[in-house]
Order: C-alpha cells, then structure tokens, then sequence
DNA sequence: TCCAAACTACGAAAACTTTCGTTGACAAAT
DNA sequence: ATTTGTCAACGAAAGTTTTCGTAGTTTGGA
C-alpha cells in the first residue's frame, strides 16, 4: 500500500503574509533554516510573545505555503519558501498602490528623506538609473 | 445653559490607517473633502462594499482622528486630516523596517524595479541624490 | 400632508489575526 | 523505569478590521 491519501487542503498560490509572518520571515531570511525555537529565541528581543503563539503561527505559514518544513528531525526545521526578494516586490508593489498612486518616484523620495543612505548606496542607485536610463533611450 | 459637556473620548495623536481606511484616504487626498456618497462612488469601481461600511469607516476614522468632519450640511463633508506626506512617511518606514532590515537602497531598487520612471522622474531622483551627497562631504 | 429618496447612527455579525493553555509524545538523565 | 524537559498539535479566546442590516431623521416633491 501506499503512504498517505492524506488529503492536505491544498491552498492558493502564496497568500500575502501578515505582520506576525512577516516577522518569522525575517528571521529564516536572515538566519536561514531554523527551528520554532531558534525563531522564537532570535524574535523575543522585539516581542514578547509565548513560544507557542510562534509555533501557531509558524504552523499556520506552512499551511500557507509561506514556509516548508522538515520534519525527519524531532524539532522541526523551518525554511522560507517565500523569497524576500518577491516579498519585497510584493509589498513595495501594494504599497506603491495603496499610498503613492503608483509612482515610484514618490516612493524614491520618501525613502531618502525617511533613511539616510551612505554615499556608497546612494552611488549604487545612481548607477540603477543610469543603466534604466540606457534601456529607455 | 452652555452647549454640551459631551466628552467625546479624546484620542491619542492620530493611528495608523488600516488598508481600508488607507483607501478611503487616498480619494480625500487626490480629490479634496468630500461626501461619503463621493468618497464611494470613487471607491465603487475598485471596492465592492455598501455604502454603510465606507459610511462607518468614515466615522470610525474622525473617532481615530484621519479625517475631520463638517456637519454644517446635510451631508457631511470629510476631509483627510491625516495628510499624505505624513501617511507615507509613516508607511515607508515600517515597511523599511518590516521588510528591509532599514535599508532605503533596497526599497529603492525594488521600486524602480517594480516601477518604470519616466525619464523626467530618473532626472528628479538623481537631482536629490546629487544633493543628498552635498550634504553628506 | 404624505411618500420616497438620501442620509447618519449604531449594533452586531463575519472575517481575520494573534495569543496562549493544555495535552500527548518523545528523549535524555537519573 | 520514572522523572524531567522539550517539542508539536490543537482548540479556543482575545483582539482587530470589515461588513452590513436596521432604525430614525431630514429633504423635496407629488
């Protein structure tokens, strides 16, 4: 016989991740793999939560398909399945819709007037425009 | 006899908007002070809610202090009390924050990314940051 | 005057998010 | 083998946001 016909409701692509997600998320984006208690311990500087209010949520996110587990170990190890690359793109899209009417620049500005950039970022980002400059000539 | 001793429970500076009140936000602020009839006629065409909820969100957000409210009129007239450039300055650094470990350079390049800018708005960008570096020597 | 349309107020349901207590399983140490 | 500590699972409560039904008021006709 075969192993499971376990019928896990299968979800949508990926939903957007909530505030409390996004926050795991950053953790297994920056510490890469870890277990529930990794996240909770790296998380418990900023929040104050329970470590099972971490696992609910972290339980919640593989439903989602935010993040996959691996489960041959008896702690769990969690892994971002969502990229910060295209969550990133996700938010600045929403955000880019929801507050700047859809103008980058606008966001562009609010940025730099929110965070200063050291001379070396900010270099970086001229060269940005210069080669979007290029490909729009 | 004096008016009214009414307490109208007195709020804290001004919360962060939600996604639906960040909606009704923007029509106030790209189309001036408005009815609630406007404001959702305006949201009608994205939106599929009653007239109630916009209603209800409207008065939820002069409770919260976003808007404030002209009831000379029959229909009262809401204006964003919460003005944009405070509302995206607010929004950009929590997502800076959320997302982007603090970094402007990432959220920049993820918007210019996200978002092709006219020529005229490459120019504009790199006119700040020419002056950001000023600043900075 | 009476009726219909447009409006505000408001309570409460529905939906979503976050939190945590409890339970049972496993494992390591005594 | 029993105890102690750590873990996953899960249900349910608490908190927040969004939705809408209903009721009462005002306005402008018929």
């Amino acid at each position: 016989m075969a192993k499971e016909p376990k019928s896990q409701p299968p979800r949508q692509p990926a939903s957007q991740p909530t505030d409390a997600e996004l926050a795991i998320l950053q953790v297994l984006w920056s510490g890469g793999p870890s277990t529930v208690r990794q996240v909770h311990e790296t998380l418990s500087s900023r929040r104050t939560t329970g470590y099972t209010t971490t696992l609910k949520l972290m339980q919640i996110m593989v439903d989602k398909r935010l993040v996959v587990r691996d489960e041959s170990q008896r702690s769990h190890i969690y892994r971002a399945q969502l990229s910060q690359d295209r969550a990133q793109r996700q938010l600045v899209r929403s955000l880019l819709d929801q507050a700047f009417e859809g103008s980058a620049k606008g966001l562009i500005l609010q940025a730099l007037a929110t965070r200063r950039a050291s001379a070396a970022e900010l270099s970086e980002i001229r060269d940005l425009l210069d080669s979007l400059d290029g490909d729009k000539k």
